[in-house]
DNA sequence: CAATGGAATGACAGCGCTGCCAGCCGGTCG
DNA sequence: CGACCGGCTGGCAGCGCTGTCATTCCATTG
């Protein structure tokens, strides 16, 4: 089945054209330190003129090595697709590359999956997006194999693996303070999916807040979104259609936030006079309703960024994180747009 | 830098608990057809007993392959991602991979780029996302390694490449035809990107319908938004702050389309009662505006299916296309939702 | 000036698999 | 009955690179 592609440059070619034997031509490949300025650029100009790309099916047999991190996500989305971006873009900058992997965490054939991509693709590192960042089969899994883990937003803060993420609690409860400052008393709630860490952390965010503020928070105004718009527009419905509404609602992602503008409109309500609605994580939907939403930008691509980084910094060496296992906190951002004004 | 991961099973170990060699072994992954029936039962019980996954990294240097499949776009979103999906779930059947490139079109670089990624991942196929399904650059430098390729929505029917995408200029006309059936005469339409060959297919669709059933398009009416939400939201102004407005706007996708409502209710406007709004796509937010936006369904998933289809049927033969080069028309939908009514 | 030792380089085997080709077996044909 | 053929299987080299370890180089030292 070979085939005629464009006949490969080899590793021996440049070698030869550079007058050292391949092995320091790898040498010079794998950045180690042990060659001579001047033979070192002697390489260099060879492989730059012969346009040479290392095989990485070759290198990757004869080290052990795959140059591959995998993002484990459980389904498609913007927010996967940013993220994706972001490492892609660290990716490139060290021959690395990103795989996506989606899994469907119910499924009772994830140890297999796992296994799989473990052994015949040999990934380098794991990525995993929430609510994967706390499956415990794939962690298990994954620490087996002393696979380099970097865990987003996680829910269990003791792990083995480092983690990125946004402090949601403190974010909360800033975004809470903006509401309770306006002069908001009645503010009502929605909870995100339970898997997520986030949804607890956001949730103590806004109680910290208002505890603090010495302002009750009324348990029929807190409902569960799953961070889904359609369940949001159920929970909408239940808070304002009562006689008693609250006159802000935070929800705990956009998307929910985007249906609680849409049931306000249906009730009548003008926004934000009539109600304050705000989100958290500056999805695309954001900008993209009336009134655009007031609401916490995470870094994103940012943390992506820095969970390739992790991997990267720490391959090829040995497998297991050095102590202490680092737990990064990036900075939110509070985006102030038009959902958001002093209650009635 | 080697190190221990689970003690990796050979092919050579299967070979012997089947008692064969290696070799018939490799016929049987490789779905060769000349092994019998039940020496091939017999490796594949030894396969699983010992739980063999091939390494990939040996399978590609030996065969000159990779597995690996490119997805070339442009940037991050909605629709990559769930194209994304689709690819990534036909590669699993097949022991396929995706490997998402992004790809800054305007960049010099790029024929570079393109063949790092050939030369260095030897990917077996790419599919190329819009507008980089009509890169000069890029599609010369695929064409010319010779590697499968299939174009996604592409602008210039006629190329060596297959392309995969729906009737764009068909269904437009249908969506012209559903606001004319209302009783509108007064349409506006809205321009997507020039890059995309979808732009000019729909505004031909759009076209086509009024001209049939002997409707003017007024100029000022069509107006271009290149496919984004802010610039949307200049069109849509442009368009209904005059004296005379018009009582529908087709926006060719989805995001202009909220662009269009959230300008008509700045302006006052009773949606759907004084003015029709419909978009084209069924992104996210389509179902997550007010009123819900009529538009037309992509079939994503299947399209991104096909494609790598396309290119896993082909693989590994000998490079280039079978006469005639396959170009696929997946059927769309017109989804009926509430963002029309008949004019006031 | 020879001895010494660390830095730089090279020789070589082998990673796990597949391509190529030879060999085996049993049946068919002249 | 031997030549022949097609279906199946095995032997072996080698894909392009890196790990290991041996070797060379060169500056320094007594």
């Amino acid at each position: 089945m070979k085939d005629h592609r464009p006949p490969s440059v080899t590793i021996e070619q440049v070698a030869e054209l550079a007058e050292v034997s391949s092995k320091t031509v790898s040498r010079v490949l794998n950045h180690e330190p042990a060659v001579r300025e001047d033979t070192r650029n002697r390489i260099l100009k060879a492989i730059e003129k012969l346009d040479y790309r290392p095989n990485l099916n070759a290198r990757g047999l004869a080290g052990d090595r795959s140059f591959l991190i995998g993002l484990f996500c459980e389904k498609p989305g913007d927010y996967l697709s940013e993220f994706q971006a972001g490492a892609v873009q660290r990716c490139r900058e060290s021959d690395f590359h990103i795989m996506v992997e989606p899994w469907d965490g119910g499924s009772p054939d994830v140890g297999r999956q796992v296994n799989t991509l473990l052994r015949q693709l040999r990934l380098e590192g794991a990525i995993l997006l929430p609510p994967i960042s706390d499956h415990p089969v794939i962690l298990a899994k994954l620490a087996e194999s002393a696979i380099p883990t970097v865990r987003i937003a996680p829910k269990n803060e003791p792990a083995d693996a480092p983690s990125v993420g946004i402090d949601d609690r403190t974010a909360a409860r800033r975004m809470t303070a903006h509401l309770l400052d306006l002069g908001h008393r009645a503010i009502g709630f929605i909870l995100g999916r339970a898997e997520h860490g986030a949804t607890e952390q956001r949730y103590l965010g806004f109680t910290d807040e208002m505890r603090a503020r010495g302002v009750p928070v009324k348990p029929q105004w807190v409902q569960t979104g799953n961070f889904v718009f359609n369940d949001g527009l159920g929970c909408a419905e239940r808070m304002l259609s009562g006689a008693h509404r609250p006159t802000a609602i935070f929800a705990s992602n956009d998307d929910m936030a985007a249906a609680v503008i849409c049931v306000a409109r249906q009730h009548g309500l003008e926004l934000p006079r009539q109600l304050s609605v705000v989100g958290f994580d500056d999805a695309p939907v954001a900008t993209m309703v009336w009134p655009q939403l007031t609401t916490i930008r995470q870094p994103v691509r940012a943390m992506a960024r820095t969970a390739a980084e992790l991997i990267i910094q720490h391959s090829p060496r040995r497998r297991g994180w050095p102590r202490p296992i680092p737990h990064r906190l990036l900075n939110f951002e509070l985006i102030l747009r038009n959902s958001t004004a002093p209650p009635p």
